[in-house]
DNA sequence: CGCCACTATGACAACGTTGTCCGCGAATGG
DNA sequence: CCATTCGCGGACAACGTTGTCATAGTGGCG
């Protein structure tokens, strides 16, 4: 800004005056000021413009599982949507799950100086953030709640999703189905599980413990306990599964096989109604969770001090067939 | 930082040395003002810091074209990676395909002072950019070439893929290959044009016109486009599709019909082993794109200023079915 | 006992910008 | 023709940090 005031032979005040369209300078001047900044390519430093207002950084950080996961790049896609809306860029990262990284990401990006932070947690203990929540940075907590503070969370209906998807196994005379789902320690895992336990005794089917599958999962593990399930004697004829990732490894191992189980996936997924049979699932949507968090920052950014609030967003059950095959 | 100096009675200096690790502070003092910025919750202002130490704002910008979609929100974990071990944040932003979109997060981004910027371009003109490369700003253009400028580039190998594609189908028989592209103007469905061309020329069929879609697709022109070549009284007996989201419109339009053609795909996709019949592709690394662009773009941070690279990743057909259909 | 070396701390400027206030010259009215 | 006002431009401070340098205090040694 210096070395264009000194080019267009002006002040440096008047040079910010230019930038930002203030009135009192004449449009001559205003003329060699516009000619000098484009000459040497001169673009103001928005940190140091942010710092001297003491506004914000028109930043919005959001801390989620991986990005990669079609599922989450959904829902990254509606923050980033309503973030431009309302003239913020997005900072992302994964935490892969890990707690510690969860902490790390947050607090680097309160250092940053975010407006609000959007949280998809990894751990159970956010008291990190109580200083910053204190401070006025607003803080969303994503298809999980937080561990121990009280905060706004938007949530999907984990429980309702996984009872429904008994049912309508039951209904199609299934009596012994199984459930594959992800690390108990993960609360959308443990919601899943704790709804499918209600839902089998609702349904009248009883909960059989030994057809519950938990535990972190790659591609090998769920095959193996898939092959340990149908190998009971009187092997499940349904399975649900807690997770998209789960249902494809699911999908996966039971390639080729013959005397298919019935299925029902939690999260919807690309193609699930082209394979065969098409894929039945509890389908919620990504993106209405990005704006429904989004949402709710953007109004706790506009002064909104009512107290925190929970959004549980529906779900709902596609059946496309693989839900349908009778026991 | 003022308020924890006063509360701990030290100088604000104190504070900073304490914060930095800097030696030279009695233990004692160092406690009194850890204790301070515990109970204050103070956590340093980075954009104060960098603006003062004229350090880099340790952010890159990823201007791409959609987060979610699979493939570059894979690339976009790939970039998140890397720059996660040079300690640097990603700020990303969806272009939607639009040039202005793209030149407006761009100059966003380079105004937030990033230490560089990945680019997925939208446009043809990259002129805007030439100010700050020359400021030092360092870019990489990733998946397609900058239109107007020259600088890094990473692009995969789109013409040897599609020639490899049409030789495949000729190798079965196919003499009527149909190409279905994106819109023409796009780099990546121009290259793959000219490669299907070459490919036909090459392997003997001879260049059809006729059998050329190409323009922006949503999933009802795509059905319609089928629709008529499969109409046509010899009509295609493959299909070569431009992209993964023209092949998964086009699967679902195929879906259920009789006398299927013969598919091979631009771009692998999640799931294209267990379609029946398995899907054929052309596939390529997202991360490994991501990761040749970050590695390129930190070399430069890191000093490299030789000539401008273009590095062009290979990619390789993964026969799985749909391509083998024999004429 | 005096001086020096060293340690711990603080005062001050500066990063790039903008808000406040002041001054200068011209225009306008009496 | 002079006084008042208004339009335009500039000097200066401040945002929250950190680098530079100065200074006060302490202990050791001659």
């Amino acid at each position: 800004m210096n070395d264009v005031a000194r080019l267009a032979g002006v002040s440096i005040k008047t040079v910010s005056r230019v930038v930002n369209d203030e009135p009192g300078v004449h449009p001559a001047t205003a003329e060699r000021v516009l000619a000098a900044i484009d000459q040497l390519g001169f673009r103001r430093n928005l940190s140091a413009r942010n710092l001297r207002r003491g506004s914000s950084t028109g930043t919005i950080g959001f801390v989620l599982e991986d990005v990669a996961n079609p599922f989450y790049s959904g829902v990254t896609r509606a923050v980033e949507e309503i973030s431009r809306l309302r003239g913020r860029q997005v900072i992302t990262g994964s935490s892969d799950e890990d707690p510690a990284r969860e902490r790390e990401l947050a607090l680097e990006f309160c250092s940053r100086r975010v407006d609000g932070l959007l949280i998809v947690p990894a751990g159970l203990q956010h008291g990190y953030l109580v200083p910053e929540m204190r401070a006025g940075t607003p803080v969303v907590f994503l298809d999980r709640p937080a561990g121990d503070v009280v905060a706004d969370t938007v949530l999907v209906d984990n429980i309702g999703g996984t009872v429904e998807a008994v049912a309508h196994l039951a209904a199609h005379g299934h009596r012994r189905i199984a459930f594959l789902g992800d690390a108990p320690d993960i609360f959308t895992a443990n919601e899943r599980l704790r709804g499918y336990r209600e839902g089998c005794v609702r349904s009248g089917v009883g909960y059989q413990e030994d057809l519950v599958v938990m535990g972190p999962h790659d591609e090998r593990s769920i095959a193996a306990a898939l092959h340990r399930l149908r190998g009971f004697r009187e092997p499940p004829t349904a399975l649900v599964t807690g997770n998209n990732r789960i249902t494809v490894y699911v999908l996966r191992a039971l390639a080729g096989t013959v005397d298919r189980p019935a299925l029902v996936g939690f999260d919807d997924f690309e193609l699930a109604d082209l394979l065969s049979p098409p894929v039945t699932v509890i389908a919620h949507d990504a993106s209405a969770l990005g704006k429904a968090a989004g949402d709710l920052l953007f109004a706790r950014l506009d002064g909104d001090s009512s107290p925190p609030r929970r959004v549980v967003l529906p779900v709902r059950l596609v059946p496309r067939g693989s839900g349908e095959v009778r026991a």
